[in-house]
DNA sequence: GATTTATTGTTGACGAGGAAACAATAAAGA
DNA sequence: TCTTTATTGTTTCCTCGTCAACAATAAATC
């Protein structure tokens, strides 16, 4: 088999696996919560002013989607909504203590991992590090490219 | 944010993107039929002797989702089952001449995303390559070391 | 400014896939 | 051999996420 589409394919079973073998345990930790609200959670942290739309984009899924979880998380009371004063059409989301609180408990889970898994990064050089950087980025900006 | 997590949480967003992005034109290009049918025939054209066990494990999903998924197929006359006599109880699964021209046009896609690709790959050095296939072997490899 | 076009979030109908219970068969153990 | 345990594929119920249509607001165009 073509030699780059060989390492395509095995990226993707990866992550797969990866999803596979973690997932379980996220969601024996955090119970109540299911991994897309915890992920969801996760994104409202890291985006500024998260609103609907932005958060589709970050979590590969719809906007109806996303509507849907949002309610469900404020039902929950992880999260709150905001508006600004200039615009009346866009709704923002922050975590409320409780999300933080899940949100703090799943990136303790996401260095347990690193733990777990640190004998693959052990003897990496930087030289490899980047390398794999690279090619990530190069073919995240072709996709960008391509794609305007 | 830790140099491995940045890695790992960047290979994710890659493959997201990746599917993201060709998962329509698979499905204009094969109309008529599903993405996870079309990687069902896929996964049953590479597998010898496929039955439900196997790919429900090959494509991330379970047994009941690829019970179904194979009555589907069976029924639009894509695959066909068969069993052997020393075993009553497994059903095996392969491609009828509809499913394997399902699957060529399927690869010939695959031809084109590299094509369209290319550039991204196209100055990678044989170092390169090794380096990324190692760093996934080395996950795979420490992944199933740990499942069993 | 007025009108068109784009973007926002929401909703209901629908389909895809997971969880769990099940019967049938195979494998393992006594 | 006889019994127990594991594995196979299937089915029902239910949850999750997509799709498409929608109203509300913003941006762009005239």
């Amino acid at each position: 088999m073509d030699k780059r589409q060989q390492l395509m394919s095995e990226l993707m079973d990866l992550c797969n696996e990866i999803i596979w073998r973690n997932k379980p345990e996220v969601e024996l930790a955090l119970k109540d919560y299911k991994l897309s609200e915890i992920e969801l959670i996760e994104n409202i942290a890291l985006i500024p002013n998260a609103n609907v739309t932005k958060l589709a984009a970050a979590s590969y899924m719809t906007r109806g989607a996303i509507s849907k979880l949002t309610k469900k998380l404020i039902a929950k009371n992880m999260i709150e909504s905001y508006q600004s004063v200039e615009n009346k059409k866009e709704i923002y989301f922050r975590l409320t203590i409780n999300g933080q609180k899940i949100n703090d408990v799943h990136q303790e889970l996401h260095q347990s991992f690193l733990e777990r898994d640190k004998e693959v990064f052990k003897y990496m050089t930087d030289e490899e590090f980047d390398t794999i950087f690279r090619f990530i980025g190069r073919y995240r900006h072709h996709l960008k490219n391509i794609t305007e």
